[in-house]
DNA sequence: CGTGTTTGACCGGCGC
DNA sequence: GCGCCGGTCAAACACG
């Protein structure tokens, strides 16, 4: 395609997982990707690089393997995409992914998840950019009219908020994760004929948002793009949220980290196929495959149609990692996930 | 009645 | 400057 559109360019790193996958290997707790190999030629230092790196756009695939404590051999690393290639829409992440979506019903029978990293800063900006009015802004000098804030001042550019995207394989758009949104917006995206759908967290002071659109190059799958970090625990009440109910990730002691969000998701599949993508071509999908051991199955759970996902990654990686979180961290330390920092820090 | 969704209008950045 | 487009607002509406 030439006609790229410049959005969001999510310098992705996938986690994919694919219920197809016959499983045998647990990805987490063998530490190891069963996948083979991909485009790795295109580099990747080993370097270990923290989440954090990762949110601002310096990550690459094999870091973040490293940072699941997967090993780079095995493990199936696809070349990131270049900074400043922003032709990675979303539509391009998904790719092919193809697999085939098979069946699934709404339930998480056959759910498929992917996890995409988007860079922050490197070049990332575009559409946290031009979100600024959200939130802050308008509460309270909002007189003058709803929408035309002009507070900002245009100097200094909004600073956007990390994100992080991930594809799911479900019937269902909006999958439970364990926080409560409320939707605020629609909208039709370009090159895409499915429509984008806008979320934003309903606990007060939380501007975590969330957007919410299917793949138009695979209708079956769903990709969800998190912004900002939530700075409330997950909500214990909800309306049939068994996800939340069943474990409360230690991060969530203090904020809850939005890779957790997607944590969230992960869980609750007997079979997980993560995978790297690199827009590239479309297409990427190596899986790893995994298979959840013991109580995950039991803990599936669906509700009203959408499905809930509980942290089976999240304690996996808790399991393997020990969490130091820097000081220097700052905020991330609430949204990057111990396991992304563990490495990183040497310095 | 409280909460969440729908939906058209508006805003602002960006490219031409 | 204009149009496109993504993102957001908020009134109207739906639902329990």
């Amino acid at each position: 395609m030439s006609d790229e559109p410049k959005q969001l360019f999510y310098q992705d790193l996938v986690l994919n997982y694919n219920q197809q996958a016959t499983g045998e290997s647990n990805m987490f707790s063998e530490k190891h990707f069963s996948t083979s190999a991909y485009d790795s030629s295109q580099t990747f230092d080993p370097s270990y690089m923290s989440f954090t790196e990762c949110l601002q756009g310096s990550m690459n695939y094999n870091s973040l393997a490293s940072s699941f404590s997967l090993s780079p051999s095995s493990s199936k690393v696809f070349s990131s995409i270049e900074a400043n290639q922003k032709g990675s829409e979303l539509g391009d992440i998904v790719g092919g992914g193809g697999g085939g979506g098979g069946g699934g019903s709404e339930t998480l029978a056959t759910l498929n998840s992917s996890i995409s990293s988007s860079s922050t800063e490197a070049g990332a900006e575009e559409d946290s950019g031009k979100s600024k009015k959200d939130g802050h802004v308008k509460g309270e000098g909002g007189e003058n009219s709803k929408k035309g804030n002009k507070d900002k001042k245009k100097g200094e550019k909004k600073q956007k908020e990390p994100r992080f995207a991930f594809m799911t394989k479900s019937e269902v758009d909006h999958l439970e994760d364990g926080y409560r949104w409320r939707k605020y917006g629609q909208k039709a995206v370009k090159n895409s004929p499915y429509p984008r759908s806008y979320y934003r967290c309903t606990t007060q002071k939380c501007t975590v948002k969330k957007r919410v659109e299917r793949s138009f190059q695979d209708p079956t799958t769903v990709v969800t793009t998190y912004e900002g970090q939530h700075n409330h625990p997950v909500p214990t009440s909800l309306r049939g949220n068994a996800a939340s109910g069943m474990f409360t990730p230690m991060f969530t002691t203090s904020t809850t980290p939005f890779p957790q969000d997607l944590l969230l998701h992960m869980h609750n599949h007997n079979h997980h196929n993560l995978m790297f993508h690199n827009n590239n071509n479309n297409n990427i999908q190596q899986s790893m495959n995994t298979t959840t051991t013991n109580a995950d199955a039991g803990s599936i759970y669906s509700h009203n149609n959408n499905i809930n996902i509980n942290n089976y990654l999240l304690q996996q990686f808790n399991n393997h990692q020990n969490i130091n979180i820097p000081q220097e961290y700052g905020l991330l330390q609430d949204v990057v996930p111990s396991m992304f920092l563990n490495k990183s820090n040497h310095n």
